[in-house]
DNA sequence: GTCTATATAGCGATAGAC
DNA sequence: GTCTATCGCTATATAGAC
């Protein structure tokens, strides 16, 4: 949310920024100096926009929800349940490049988070319960009852495989692991 | 490896202190200060024992390698490749509480190390391809070909769970997810 | 050989200049 | 309303005391 004119998308670009460092260095290492620099802002600028480090950081967990409300609305327009819970999956599919040299920017986020005292805490689980929700629901359409087992087990399977193919630097590992999620979805239908 | 006497194990509780510290609250936001304390050692007296930060991280990673050795040799100790298979995934369940709160020790620091820069960037690969392969192998035992997939699918089944848990602070899901899995390891014998 | 006092540097945050 | 100079804190690391 720009709050009025004059921005010249100063915020916007400094969220951006922030979203790259973020999901190549980690929260921590990250600094305020950093982010503006890469935004091309003046640095030591940035408390003009955010009053505290924390604020910049919660304005990317907001962009990374609305990011997910995107992709979810599209993939709604998918024909089957089925094709929308694989199509999840293809998501991280079509970046399995970046997961294997960054990590998932959501899943590496969110674990640093979970590890954060105040607000900040208890971000990482607005954005994955977002989707969790989602594709609970699907499952539901599948006419499933275990649909929140199976949401989970989902989730797990790609976050799961994002952390060993990045930990191992192998993109191959979230390609063969989204094959057998796929097949795994198919058999529920 | 304590390098000589006079120790008092002193390097032992430092890092058993980091061990807790940095599965609690990270790596970069735990300081040295905080680990000698918590161990009971004088402060900045850690630079005795380990030459730098980095260096103190990486003997918690020794540690956990030792820990994985020493667990998968227990898990050997069961019948049958299903059975230690399904031993693994239990692992996991028996401290599903500690995972919930602070997510899993090795995935957790895995996760933050992928994003270093020097050795210790590599270092979470040690780890987690040490259980993987004793995985894959297993797998095998079990006549499986695709033993490489099965076991980072089961690794990620593992992994995956344990950050959904911690970000929505719920163990059921590491319970749930683990009879998701062992379900599956039956249906593959 | 064991430990402490201190140097150094870098970051987040603020007060105030333009 | 927009931006910059600077402060104060904290953390790593070292030099040297016991």
């Amino acid at each position: 949310m720009t709050d009025l004119v004059g921005d010249a998308g100063k915020r916007e670009r400094l969220i951006e920024s922030a979203k790259t460092l973020i999901h190549q260095q980690g929260v921590h290492p990250t600094t305020l100096a950093a982010v503006a620099t890469h935004a091309n802002v003046p640095p030591g600028n940035v408390y003009y926009y955010f009053k505290a480090k924390d604020d910049l950081v919660r304005a990317v967990v907001d962009d990374y929800i609305s990011q997910a409300n995107s992709i979810l609305a599209e993939l709604d327009r998918l024909g089957t349940p089925a094709s929308r819970l694989k199509g999840l999956t293809r998501t991280w599919l079509h970046v399995a490049d970046t997961v294997a040299d960054h990590g998932c920017p959501v899943g590496s986020l969110c674990a640093e988070l979970n590890k954060c005292d105040g607000p900040l805490g208890e971000a990482g689980a607005e954005i994955l319960g977002r989707v969790t929700d989602w594709a609970e629901a699907r499952f539901r359409q599948l006419g499933r009852r275990d649909a929140p087992d199976l949401a989970m087990a989902l989730m797990s399977g790609i976050q799961g495989s994002a952390l060993l193919a990045n930990t191992f630097r192998d993109a191959t590992i979230m390609t063969r692991q989204s094959r057998h999620l796929e097949k795994w979805i198919d058999s529920l239908a």
